[in-house]
DNA sequence: GGCTCGTAGTGGTCCGACCACCTTGCTGGT
DNA sequence: ACCAGCAAGGTGGTCGGACCACTACGAGCC
C-alpha cells in the first residue's frame, strides 16, 4: 500500500520528520518504544543516515524522541512536560511587547489554575506551599527567593490537576524569563508587595475560596505585567 | 575573551544550539539577519559541518532560524507565529486525557480572547466574522464548515489584540487536532448546536458585551470538552 | 537600457570512516 | 551454583569530503 515512491515535496529530512510523526500519530509507535537504529531507519525511508540524523535531532529537540548514546532511540512518554519543554524557548527569545503578551497569558492561566487549586488542593500540597512561602520570607538572597517563588507557583499549578497547564506555566516562568523581568522589578523595592501578594494567595487557598484565589493570583501577575508595560511605554 | 575551549558538556550539536540561541538572546543576532554560511559557522564553533547542520535543523523546526536553499540562513522575525508553530505538534500527538486538558486550556484562553474581542473588535473585523459565520451556515460540506469554523475563531482571536494568544489558539485548533475530535462530535448531530453557539458568540460580539462573549465562548468549547470527557470515561 | 544567460556561492544530500558509550554475555574465580 | 569482572558487539556521535539543486548577481548580448 504505502510504498516508498517519494512524493517529492520539501526536503527529504522534512519528509522523514513527517513520516515519523505520522507513525506516532497512527499508533504504530507507542510511547517509550524503541525505534530501529539510525542506519536501519535510513534504509527504510530510503534516505542517507545524515538526513535521518537531522530528522531525529529535530524530533529530539521537540521532545518527541529521546536518543540514548550507545543504547538506541526511544519515543518519549509524550506527556505535557516532554512536549512543552520547547515552550521555554519562546519565553527566552521573546522581547518587548511580546513579553507583555506572555505575561497576560500567564495572568489568565495562573489565575484560573490558582482558582482550581483552591478547590482541589490536598492538605499535603498545601503544606508544601506553606513551606516555600515561609522559606521565601526567611531569606534575603534574591536567588533563593526566586527559587522558592518558582516552587510556590509550581506547587499550586500541580494542585490544579491539569498537567498540561502546569507545563505551560512552567515554561512561562522559566529561569531566564523570570530572571530578566524580576531583576528590574525587584530593584524597586517590590519585595514587600510580592510577599503580601503571596500571602493573599495562600490565604485564599487555605480558605478554599476559588474566587479569592483567582483575584489574588490575577493581581499578583498583573502587578508585574503593569510594571513591564510601563517600562516599555515611554 | 570568550575563547572556544570546549566546556565539554553534552553533545557538540547541543552546545552549538545553545550558542546560537545565546547569540540571539544577547542581541548579537537580530531578527531577519543573515547568518554566516554553514561552513563558516562550523569553523567558528570548531565543529564539523554535519553537526552544525543538525543544530541548524533543530533551530529551524523550533521556528528560530529559516534556511533558504541557495541563499543562506536567516533569523526569523521571532514573532509569536514563528515560535509557536511547534505548539501544533503537541496538539497533534496528544491523546486521551491530555486532549481534554488541552481543550480545558483552550476554553480558558478562548473565552478570555472572545471577551477581549467584544470590547476591541473593529467593524471591519466584525464583518469578516459574519462572513465566515454565514458561509458556515450556507453549506453542508464538513470540510468547508471546518475551514470557516477555524477562520471564525481565528478572526476573533486576532481581534483580541494579543498575537501570542492567537498563535497558541491557532495551535490548539490545528487542522489534524480539530479533525480528530470533530469527526466523532459532529456525527452526533451537533451541527445545529454548534450553529446556535456560534450565533450566540457573534451576537455578544456585535453587542460589544464582553461578559456575554466570555460565557458563550466558554460554553461553546465546554460542550466539546464535556463530550470528549464522556467518550473517555466509560 | 533592458533582458538573457552563465557562474560563483549557498544549502541539501549522500557516503564512508572512526570514536565514545552502553549492553550483553562469556569467563573466571569463589 | 553464584557472582564479579572483562571483552566484544552494537549503538548513537562526530568527522571530512564529495557532489547535487537552487539562488543570486553580474557580464554580455540584443
Amino acid at each position: 500500500m504505502d510504498d516508498e515512491t517519494a512524493p517529492q515535496k520539501g526536503t527529504v529530512t522534512q519528509r522523514a520528520i513527517e513520516r515519523i510523526k505520522a507513525m506516532i500519530g497512527e499508533g504504530r509507535l507507542e510511547p517509550g518504544q524503541r525505534l530501529p537504529t539510525e542506519r536501519d531507519l535510513a534504509v527504510q525511508l530510503g534516505i542517507s543516515r545524515s538526513s535521518m540524523r537531522e530528522a531525529i535531532r529535530a524530533l529530539t529537540v521537540l521532545g518527541v524522541l529521546e536518543a540514548r548514546h550507545g543504547s538506541g532511540i526511544y519515543v518519549t512518554q509524550l506527556e505535557a512536560g516532554d512536549l512543552l519543554e520547547t515552550f521555554g524557548v519562546v519565553a527566552d527569545l521573546s522581547r518587548g511587547p511580546q513579553l507583555v503578551e506572555l505575561l497576560e497569558i500567564r495572568r489568565i492561566l495562573e489565575s484560573t489554575a490558582t482558582a482550581l487549586a483552591a478547590a482541589r488542593i490536598t492538605p499535603d500540597q498545601l503544606a508544601e506551599v506553606e513551606k516555600h512561602l515561609a522559606a521565601m520570607n526567611a531569606t534575603d538572597d534574591p536567588e533563593e527567593i526566586l527559587a522558592h517563588d518558582l516552587a510556590f507557583h509550581r506547587e499550586i499549578a500541580a494542585a490544579a490537576g491539569n498537567e498540561t497547564m502546569a507545563a505551560i506555566l512552567e515554561g512561562l516562568s522559566s529561569r531566564t524569563f523570570r530572571a530578566r523581568v524580576w531583576r528590574g522589578y525587584q530593584e524597586e523595592g517590590a519585595f514587600a508587595r510580592t510577599r503580601r501578594e503571596h500571602a493573599a494567595i495562600h490565604r485564599a487557598l487555605a480558605a478554599r475560596d476559588p474566587e479569592a484565589a483567582r483575584a489574588a493570583a490575577a493581581a499578583h501577575v498583573g502587578e508585574v505585567e503593569q510594571w513591564l508595560r510601563a517600562q516599555l511605554g515611554p
